[in-house]
DNA sequence: GTTTGTTTAGGATCAG
DNA sequence: CTGATCCTAAACAAAC
């Protein structure tokens, strides 16, 4: 089994289950929502490892896609047309990553179970999760619009009190793991929004990229090529050599109170988006978590839901 | 016909 | 050892 150690992962299998290539496809999207072609893009951009054998891997990525509740589909708008939906996180599943590390899982992600406590409605319903995500697109959208106006608040045009709280960033974490390939040369990818929606959470969440200063690697935004998928999103910069996207991945993790009505603005993100380009290949000889499987590396979305066996709760 | 999505099934590995 | 997690294969149906 390929362990991560390696100078890169170009002939060797990332240490990434399907799961955690998945969420990081589906993160690294501004809208947070990624038609599947689109995830097959982003992991073979990636991962070379991944360009062969595509019909054995795609499948058990659809597999994983439909089978793990922390994926959610997201139905296709009439005037967006495409084949399939688009697909993204539950908006609920982010608590469970252990540090942000997509080596490793902390905890399977079930619709329904955990979070009990969680006022969270999606979690109970994959229908109100997905209507969720369609609203916080749609967020994104007008955010980033105003964003692109607003090149620089001030003191932050943050909709929400997001603070780079995020002390820990995991050497793994999606925001490291991504940030590390798409060092976008000029700028943010934009994004446009011909439809789809867009930052919401991340615009307020992203301070150091929208507006907070601290933009070093990302730049101000720009509409970075005008290859836009017949999603209304852009190819090219997204999954395409990623070189321009400003793919800053935020761990969908709405924190417990920030959804109940759609809020349409989360409150917190936690922003753990490392700037710092790294990891996506593990470079030590250790897996980052310390952990030595061999094969467990992994699964940092605590999503897969379950396999075959009965969930509790359900 | 191809792609996408759902299901079922079996094997392998890892942690408790 | 057992249960959880992951991977792979494959059959099918539906949508493009």
């Amino acid at each position: 089994m390929p362990r991560p150690g390696r100078n890169t992962y170009s002939d060797q299998k990332p240490p990434y289950s399907y799961i955690s290539l998945t969420a990081m496809a589906i993160q690294s999207c501004p809208e947070k929502m990624l038609p599947l072609s689109e995830i097959y893009k982003f992991i073979m951009d990636r991962f070379p490892y991944y360009r062969e054998n595509t019909q054995r891997w795609q499948n058990s990525l659809r597999h994983n896609l439909s089978f793990n509740d922390c994926f959610i589909k997201i139905p296709r708008r009439p005037d967006q047309p495409g084949k399939g939906s688009f697909w993204a996180l539950h908006p609920s599943c982010g608590d469970m990553f252990e540090n942000g590390s997509f080596l490793r899982r902390r905890k399977r992600f079930k619709v329904g179970s955990m979070q009990a406590a969680d006022p969270l409605a999606p979690s109970s319903k994959p229908h109100d999760a997905a209507h969720y995500l369609q609203q916080q697109a749609k967020l994104r959208l007008s955010a980033l619009h105003a964003a692109a106006h607003l090149p620089q608040m001030p003191g932050g045009y943050n909709l929400s009190p997001v603070t780079p709280q995020s002390s820990f960033k995991h050497p793994f974490a999606i925001e490291n793991i991504i940030a590390r390939e798409y060092k976008m040369p000029g700028g943010l990818a934009a994004f446009s929004a011909t439809g789809y929606p867009l930052h919401n959470q991340l615009t307020p969440a992203w301070p150091h990229m929208y507006g907070s200063g601290m933009m070093d690697t990302a730049a101000p935004i720009s509409m970075a090529t005008s290859d836009y998928s017949a999603y209304g999103m852009p190819l090219k910069s997204i999954c395409h050599g990623g070189q321009t996207l400003p793919a800053i991945p935020v761990p969908i993790k709405p924190t417990p109170t920030s959804m109940p009505g759609l809020p349409g603005l989360p409150t917190h993100i936690p922003a753990f988006l490392a700037n710092s380009p790294q990891s996506l290949s593990p470079t030590s000889p250790q897996t980052a978590t310390g952990q030595s499987s061999p094969a467990a590396p992994g699964e940092a979305l605590s999503s897969s839901a379950s396999h075959q066996s009965v969930v509790a709760v359900h």
